[in-house]
DNA sequence: TTAGAATTCAAACGTGCGTTTCATACGTGC
DNA sequence: GCACGTATGAAACGCACGTTTGAATTCTAA
């Protein structure tokens, strides 16, 4: 009969039900065994590489073993599955930027360097997470591009307040900087960023880890753009 | 009975054909007014804002004003017509930053800026233009995210070249810095120059014309860049 | 003017899509 | 042990997709 909740909130895996060693195994219906956090980690990774509209249910519940059926009954249907996706990823990685922008105000001094690799690390760190971090992070970049004027709203909606306290913080630190200037210049990282997290670019990984080249590319980027926004 | 060009090179609007005033309604199947042609521009704007996948070519033809099984004969197959459609634009756009790109190496001084001027003023004008050129932009951007090997192969063939000139002339301006290291500028530079060209930005166009703001835009991304590019 | 090629057209092809249905199995409290 | 809400399963729904077909039309050149 579910898929009840008319408004979806997260993964509901309300079982909090603590797994002990013996247990796996004979109750596999709960957290990251069941059958909603599995589609939702084969849809991560699909959606990741073929789109939203080139991955296909079928493909989803296949990869994640599960019912056809189950995506509608779980979600309601693809779009919803989208956004829960979307929106699973999202809340952890701007709870992370505010905090480690908290944390950043808090200390004794404050450089633009601070404020930036509170922005830059916590995406670089979702986009290098073990389970599926990647593909959240090319969702990502996909849901830019895709450009629905609704996902976009969606967003600012959701998300605009951390974006305003980034700015104020770099503003504070860059106090003769023009407002305008400094927006323009916010979004040019951004926008580096963005593919930064996506590993669109063309250089290689040559003998790297995933944390040792995601560390490398947060480096960088603060450095570039701490540079970018010191310019006269 | 044609498809023939097993393999496609550009439209071939070879019958090159100079029409005045009174020609003009009398042969439509020329040029711009070609089925061929007329594919393209609707194929650019629907690829555009629905994506590879998300655009059918019952959209594409219907928009276009042409028969379903046009797309077929004229191109293949739709994958056929994505390619022409990419290619048509890359050609160009890369073009113009050889070119750019010569004139500023050929003039008594030569500036960072220069380079990168040639470099981000093409791409952005390739954006703003008159016909589908945001179309083709975002159609670039989300060739990126969309990923597929393929597709880079693709791009790294054909424009390779085009990157290698552009590394080696800002190497020669920035002689003491790292080759890795001006891997990684570039890189970010490219990431914030693509989705400059989509517009993808929160920043707000105000009352500028189309022209204006892509004007704008190179100015503060140039700046931006080669302040990055300077970086100690 | 006319044969032959190039193009357009309407219709249909098979395939895969998201979704729905309804029957069956499971889990939990009475 | 039974009943009831929850979950899974197999199958089918209608629909839109890319592509193919073969006839009708238009263009081109002898």
């Amino acid at each position: 009969m579910p898929y009840v909740a008319a408004y979806p909130s997260a993964v509901d895996n309300a079982t909090h039900y603590h797994a002990t060693a013996e247990a796996i195994g004979e109750f596999m219906n709960s957290d990251a065994f069941s059958t909603k956090q599995r589609i939702i980690d084969a849809a991560e990774h699909l959606f990741a590489s073929h789109g939203f509209a080139g991955a296909s249910l079928r493909q989803v519940t296949s990869s994640a073993q599960v019912n056809l059926a189950a995506v509608n009954y779980h979600f309601g249907s693809k779009e919803n599955l989208i956004n829960e996706v979307l929106r699973l990823r999202l809340d952890k990685l701007n709870a992370d930027r505010l905090e480690t922008l908290k944390t950043a105000l808090a200390a004794p001094s404050l450089r633009l360097e601070d404020v930036l690799a509170a922005w830059i690390r916590p995406a670089l760190a979702a986009s290098a997470q073990e389970k599926g971090g990647m593909a959240f992070v090319r969702i990502l970049a996909r849901a830019y591009v895709e450009q629905s004027e609704h996902l976009r709203t969606f967003l600012h909606q959701n998300y605009g307040h951390v974006l305003r306290d980034f700015i104020a913080a770099l503003g504070r630190l860059l106090p003769t900087l023009d407002k305008q200037e400094l927006y323009w210049r916010f979004d040019i990282i951004t926008g580096a960023l963005t593919f930064a997290m996506a590993d669109y670019g063309m250089i290689k990984r040559r003998n790297l880890g995933a944390e040792q080249y995601r560390d490398l590319t947060a480096e960088h980027l603060i450095k570039f753009a701490a540079a970018g926004l010191r310019a006269g």
